[in-house]
DNA sequence: CTTCATTTTTGAAATCATTGCAAATATATA
DNA sequence: TATATATTTGCAATGATTTCAAAAATGAAG
């Protein structure tokens, strides 16, 4: 497991002044393996580091989306989930008990996309959607 | 380009009724390429019908999610839209002028995925972002 | 150490796409 | 024509996310 001041460095590498809010951040996407909300994040540290505002936590978020050491996921519609797994993956979530799991992909899937020429990627997200294993059970 | 009897064809086999707002929203919809949203499909379809609401344009369009016969697509995280296009593709968004543009792929990306045995799949989504070329001459 | 400027955090209010709901309308069946 | 069912409608409510301006923390300079 990545240490806290391996995420601190990297912190300072993308050009983000690690404040202790921001590290438990990013320490606790980077860890987790759940896709937690902000909320879900919020919930998680509050008592952690004593205070916390949800507009930091949402503020954060962004911040490092966009220096792309985390990534967003809006596989469900109705809200947006965080993700700091760094492998290419992709994601399956179950219509029924709205479960978001990893799937691991045997290839880069931008290599099949046709006509990128010309284009600046920063971003790939593959969802699928449908019905888990388990609740096919049911 | 499909007939109106074939979009109405189509509505009566997938157990739908093909009132007046259905029809003209489901013609709208297969027939655009630009992957509208609630909000364009009812503002370019309430003069054509004399009235409509809003409200029906969010029900019907779920209606025709849930049936298969159109995708929802959730790759621009602040709104939702819509895609008629049944043959497979991705999408790329661009992050400066917002605009979303359909890609196609070499072959089916559902094939590149890991450990999908046992999952029932009814949807899948390549979702490309960075910026386009027209805007990175800029 | 103190002061001043800058960055970060905070909480409450505002935003806005989407949904809930119950009444009104249209359609199908008898 | 009457009755039941399906569909549409408009308005209010919802809830995740953003705005904003003040408070707190941090860094730099003297």
């Amino acid at each position: 497991m990545v240490s806290r001041a391996e995420l601190k460095e990297e912190l300072i590498n993308a050009g983000i002044r690690p404040s202790v809010q921001r590290l438990a951040i990013f320490e606790y996407v980077r860890r987790s393996c759940q896709h937690p909300t902000a909320e879900v994040v919020y919930e998680a540290l509050r008592d952690e580091l004593g205070s916390l505002s949800l507009t930091t936590v949402y503020n954060t978020l962004k911040l490092f989306v966009d220096a792309g050491l985390i990534s967003m996921l809006t596989i469900d519609d109705t809200f947006r989930c965080f993700d700091g797994n760094r492998c290419c993956h992709a994601h399956f979530r179950c219509n029924i008990c709205g479960k978001i799991v990893d799937l691991q992909m045997k290839k880069d899937f931008i290599s099949l996309v046709e006509g990128l020429d010309g284009y600046e990627i920063t971003d790939a997200q593959l969802y699928l959607k449908g019905v888990c294993p388990s609740c096919l059970k049911k």
